[in-house]
DNA sequence: CAAACATATGAACAAATGCTCATATGTTAA
DNA sequence: TTAACATATGAGCATTTGTTCATATGTTTG
């Protein structure tokens, strides 16, 4: 191994410096996964769709599917995603699921986006 | 499909308002589009690796793959992803090609999910 | 120029993802 | 309790995604 290393890049010192303060800093194994499956539920039209639903309302899952023009299982099946996520909360009104935005951070990110592409 | 509305929900008529309401602010397709692409970058525990190491120092390929033991093929794909998406710019060093952070709204989104994670 | 190094890229393959269909669960009203 | 409505969920399937392997491109040095 660290006679591998030596076969590497011509300048190894600089560059082992580089990334043993790179690696020094880095986040553990669970927060980077955990990080990245966040943003994975934010990665999907159909979720951003439903979420942007939510900025407006409270609304069922009967309406989201007839907003979003999807039917009510593929609708549920996305809520769970987004439920486990904690990006949105529940609350049963007789016979419907209201679901509503879980908080702030969800405007927050998005928002961000926007403004990413938006160059 | 003006029978079928009749069908779905029995409050019919505030569903019908609430789905107007809502879906009057959704971005276009586009956008959409855009958006869910823009995320599903970060929703790579590699690419926020990757994204991690270049808040600490500007770096080229090769330390990257050693900073995360990955090779340098993989790597190289995931570059290409995070510069499609405008999140990292490269500069060519000599035989090295240096990548760096494009702007700071990469950090601002990953701090977000951050807070998020932890409640 | 040729050799060595650093990076990029295309094809292939396994794993993950999103939707559909059928059906189960839960709630209300007759 | 039964029927009707609203939502949830499991299996199956097609598509997408991340990695590997082999190789191409680009840069520097002898």
């Amino acid at each position: 191994m660290a006679e591998n290393e030596i076969e590497k890049c011509e300048v190894e010192e600089i560059h082992v410096d580089k990334v043993r303060a790179v690696t020094k800093n880095m986040p553990d194994e669970d927060e980077l996964y955990d990080l990245a499956e966040l943003f994975k539920v934010f990665g999907d039209s159909t979720r951003m769709r439903i979420l942007f639903a939510l900025f407006e309302a409270d609304i069922c899952v009967c309406d989201i599917a007839e907003t979003l023009n999807m039917t009510q299982s593929a609708i549920s099946h996305q809520l769970k995603i987004l439920k486990q996520a904690k990006l949105v909360n529940f609350r049963r009104e007789g016979k419907s699921v209201i679901y509503f935005l879980a908080d702030d951070h969800v405007r927050t990110i998005i928002d961000q986006g926007r403004e990413h592409i938006e160059e």
